[in-house]
DNA sequence: GGAACGATTGAT
DNA sequence: TCAATCGTTCCT
C-alpha cells in the first residue's frame, strides 16, 4: 500500500483497510491477520486523542500518512492506528481485530495462551486493540514507524475488497464522548470482530 | 506535586 | 459488574 492511500480521510481509510492483511515480522517469526474491524478519529472529535492539539505522546498521529501511532492505556494495553490525511491532520484508524491467519503458534505464546485452547482461536486471540498488539508484539516501540517504506508493520491490498453494502457501521466502542458517530467499521457479520455489532 | 482518567481486558 | 494498573494530562 502507497501513501496516497493512506493521505485520504480517515472514514475512506478505515474501510478500505477490511480485508486487508496485516502483516507482523520479527526474529522470532511472521504472524498475518485479515483486518476485520476498524474506526476512524480527526481532529475535530472529542474523543480522538488529537483533539486537544499535539503533545509528546500522540505527536505521531500528526505525522505523515501511513506512519503507526501505538498508545498505551489503561496501564497495560497497546493499542495501534495508522496515520491518515494530510500530514498535520491529526487523524487516524484504530484497527481493532484481525482474523488470525498466520503464525498461530507464535500468537498463542505472545497472548499466554496454551497451543491446545481451540477456544482460543476465535476472537479472544485477535479480536480488539489490545490483545491483537499482544498478539502481534506491537508496543511502543513501534509508534513512529512506518507502512510504507519498510519495516517489522506492513499492510498488504485485500484480495477481495468489501463492497460498500458488506461494511457494518456503528458507534465506537469504549468510547465516552463522540459517541453519537457512526465511526466503526466491520465486515458484516464476521466472525473475528472485537463483538457482535449493534 | 497530586489527582483523575482512560480508543481495554479478564475474572467474578 | 468490577478490579487491575500506570502513563499522560491538567490543576494547584
Amino acid at each position: 500500500m502507497n501513501r496516497e492511500f493512506y493521505a485520504r480521510d480517515a472514514e475512506i481509510v478505515a474501510k478500505e483497510l477490511l480485508n486487508c492483511l496485516l502483516v507482523r515480522t520479527s526474529e522470532e517469526g511472521t504472524v498475518v491477520g485479515r483486518i476485520c474491524e476498524t474506526e476512524a478519529y480527526t481532529q475535530d472529535d472529542c474523543a480522538s486523542h488529537s483533539f486537544r492539539g499535539c503533545t509528546p505522546a500522540n505527536h505521531t498521529m500528526f505525522g505523515e500518512p501511513g506512519l503507526v501511532y501505538v498508545y498505551f492505556t489503561y496501564g497495560m494495553h497497546y493499542c495501534a492506528n495508522v496515520v491518515t490525511g494530510i500530514p498535520g491532520s491529526g487523524e487516524a484508524v484504530l484497527i481493532r481485530a484481525v482474523e488470525p491467519l498466520e503464525g498461530l503458534e507464535l500468537m498463542l505464546l505472545r497472548r499466554g495462551l496454551s497451543h491446545g485452547t481451540r477456544l482460543a482461536i476465535g476472537r479472544t486471540l485477535c479480536g480488539g486493540p489490545g490483545r491483537l498488539c499482544q498478539a502481534f508484539g506491537i508496543d511502543r516501540n513501534h509508534d513512529g514507524t512506518d507502512l510504507v517504506s519498510g519495516g517489522p508493520l506492513k499492510i498488504y491490498q485485500s484480495t477481495s475488497i468489501v463492497c460498500d453494502s458488506d461494511i457494518a457501521k456503528s458507534r465506537r466502542i469504549g468510547v465516552s464522548k463522540g459517541v453519537d458517530f457512526l465511526r466503526r467499521f466491520v465486515v458484516a457479520g464476521d466472525r473475528y470482530t472485537s463483538r457482535v455489532e449493534k
